[in-house]
DNA sequence: CTGTTAGCGCCTTCAA
DNA sequence: TTGAAGGCGCTAACAG
């Protein structure tokens, strides 16, 4: 069994090809009873549009092209899922790109992407840089192809449509919550790697402490376990430190360093309140259950993808970045 | 600027619009001058070849359909990093289908995978049933499009390529190692729902306790936190059982009922031996880390990548259930 | 080694 | 309300 065309379902159904192209575009234009007739045969036939033909005599692919940095991060990976039941209801298809790959220059990727017909783009990349945002920019205009941010912040301009939290307040209320609970030495867990949202959560905590007259304590680290353990271990070895309160930028390090203070002996939440961001399965898996920023990482993607589907439709969104809201839950690491 | 079009290349450097396609595809077939020259055109252009016409004209799409059930689960997300990186290195794209929807017919979703011209299918979903084995093998046969299963299991056919790890094994070796530790009271925490994969390991526990003599017990449960919480604290209120030893499918699960025991006051690993499956990162970042079945997830994804792929250049592969090789790694739950 | 010429399957005016 | 006909941008014989 091949593949049935347009001329075989015409032929069945003794009208021409266009009449059947428009029952499927244009019903409207169509009798109802030759309409009936033609949906029997496309029925019978099983017939689908070929989507290259479609694509290339309508200019339009109904599919957007998804980058994104890495798939195995979960916020990353839910992200996704909100993306593609939005994108269901629209019946718009994903191509996905993961640039996780080094030797992947993203400038050659994103050509592909101009290549594969994508209606729309969807970007995610919380390590965006200057350079990055003004390429995106550029194939934007040059090639009038819409593009949303999804969690990704370049706060220096505003010429994309993006959506995320307000990350500075998020980290400005956590650290506000520490010190209201009589936290003195408040240390902010970040990542070595620039990443935007982590600079504008950790600009929060510094207002936050500033206008406490407080001294801060930045400690910069890595997601992976292994590394960031003996950073942990570290910081009281060379000096002692006194900790007693702590703001994550990730769950799964705010994890990691509750295992690391509960090895040398320390009680949580008692000794030492902590605090994580994302609200990730880490967080409840954990003991003491985290407390952490609840972001709506679903409803990021959704919106986005809606969002670019307004984009697509030709009408132009005029508020560029929209700012979902966020919750933060108290677990056990702060009672 | 617009699109360059071939003909535009053509015009600019001299040649007909065959001799371009040429230097594209068969480089070989060009004088090494006239390539060079139009080589030179093709990049001050910054032309890229509209991937429907040549969809269209070629009957190759040079990309794959990636069908997976639910992104947000890690195991799924680590193997869709393994397809990406594999598919890049033949510069094939990936069309993602999520099946999380519930009023998402299959069948529907598989018809378009066909419309839109995939040349070949990644299928994941470890609770496929016979009605959908037999749909994949029907499109495989009726389209002529290959199909490869990754960490998706049908043990009563094997029409299909499948790449997973053996999942029977695993299970009847943990399940030795735990009876080899002298644990007598030994309990399997599965799923609800029916996954093939999971009746696997579920059938290596059987066989081992079978063959010690003892008594199988097998506690069905979901995969949500709050959910096989109550599950797991009903196990002691109903019959006061006795557990020395227990496997569960899923790291998450075996997490979860760690820190269940420990709230009821049971030591791990001296009360009770646990081990997981999979080596997530859950099971490093609990307490006590977790013992497991570490499975080569992403080769998983990387090898069902690969063999696509020969399928796709008409070479069939021979093997159709290819089995990578698994680790049990001992951590602090079975020491 | 290169150019000419048909399509690939569909959409979309333009006429009827 | 329907049909005829010309392209969309590219590949792949077939000539030369």
């Amino acid at each position: 069994m091949n593949k049935a065309t347009i001329y075989n379902v015409a032929l069945k159904a003794g009208v021409s090809l266009a009449t059947v192209s428009r029952t499927l575009n244009n019903p409207e234009k169509v009798k109802l009873e030759t309409r009936e007739r033609v949906l029997k045969v496309i029925d019978e036939l099983g017939y689908k549009p070929n989507a290259f033909a479609k694509g290339l005599a309508s200019r339009k692919s109904t599919s957007v092209a998804v980058i994104v940095p890495d798939m195995s991060r979960a916020s990353i990976a839910e992200m996704v899922n909100g993306i593609t039941a939005e994108a269901r209801k629209y019946q718009y298809s994903l191509i996905l790109y993961v640039l996780k790959d080094e030797n992947l220059e993203e400038s050659e990727m994103l050509k592909e992407v101009v290549a594969s017909q994508a209606d729309g783009i969807l970007y995610m990349n919380d390590e965006i840089n200057e350079e990055q945002y003004t390429m995106l920019n550029t194939i934007q205009e040059d090639y009038k192809v819409p593009i949303v941010l999804a969690n990704t912040l370049y706060p220096y301009d505003n010429k994309l449509v993006t959506v995320c939290i307000d990350y500075f307040k998020a980290g400005y209320e956590i650290t506000k919550r520490l010190l209201d609970k009589g936290r003195k030495n408040i240390f902010l867990l970040t990542t070595a790697r620039k990443y935007m949202v982590n600079d504008l959560k950790e600009a929060g905590y510094i207002k936050a402490m500033k206008e406490a007259g407080l001294e801060t304590n930045i400690v910069r680290t890595s997601g992976d376990i292994s590394v960031n353990t003996v950073h942990f271990n570290e910081l009281f070895r060379d000096s002692g430190k006194k900790i007693d309160g702590v703001l994550a930028v990730r769950d799964s390090i705010a994890v990691s360093f509750i295992n690391t203070m509960i090895d040398r002996g320390k009680k949580i939440p008692k000794d030492i309140n902590v605090y994580g961001f994302q609200n990730t399965k880490y967080a409840s898996l954990c003991r003491p259950k985290l407390s952490c920023v609840d972001v709506p990482i679903l409803d990021i993607g959704a919106k986005a993808m809606k969002l670019l589907k307004q984009e697509m439709d030709g009408e132009t969104v005029e508020q560029k970045f929209n700012v979902l809201h966020h919750d933060i839950i108290e677990r056990g690491t702060t009672k």
